[in-house]
DNA sequence: GCCAACGTTGGC
DNA sequence: GCCAACGTTGGC
């Protein structure tokens, strides 16, 4: 199972800043809407396997954080809320579709941008720049986490 | 089970 | 705001 995750979040809706700012630099991963990235939270990540936390659909889209998975999943909260954007009418407290999954920053890097990510022939593997890709989790290898912390000075 | 229509993601 | 690419939905 891999060890090491590549985690997208809107800066909008949850930035690195924000997660520095909260109780022990945590707070949990809510508004997963899909299968796939859902089936690693669910099925294959650890507490302890590392995070590289990126920002997407903002001006500067890239890494800008180390983080590490810090619970089990359980089911997302929001799924429930009338309230909530993330509100899924399919979604009961006996079957519930979504799960949400701890994430603690460990500390905030440099900006490391996508365009650097693209030009570094250590990362033409990683899947999240793979051609289409829309996840917004994707598995880190060993060499491509190595690879990110060198980048980052880290 | 097929697949067209529609919705979403996300970089630019 | 545009648009490529992908995921989901729902009629048949």
């Amino acid at each position: 199972m891999p060890r090491f995750w590549l985690m997208k979040s809107e800066p909008d809706e949850a930035s690195v800043d924000d997660f520095a700012a909260a109780p022990r630099q945590t707070l949990p991963w809510t508004g997963v809407r899909n299968y796939q990235a859902r089936n690693f939270m669910r099925d294959d990540m650890r507490i302890g396997d590392g995070v590289l936390f990126y920002h997407s659909s903002c001006a500067e889209p890239g890494i800008v954080g180390l983080a590490r998975i810090s619970s089990a999943p359980v089911p997302d909260a929001t799924q429930f809320d009338p309230a909530s954007v993330y509100f899924d009418p399919k979604a009961t407290a006996e079957q519930p579709r979504w799960v949400q999954i701890d994430v603690t920053l460990e500390r905030k890097t440099r900006l490391l941008p996508l365009g650097e990510m693209r030009a570094a022939p250590a990362l033409a593997t990683m899947r999240v720049l793979a051609r289409g890709n829309r996840l917004s989790i994707t598995p880190v290898t060993p060499h491509e986490w190595q690879a990110v912390r060198r980048l980052l000075g880290a």
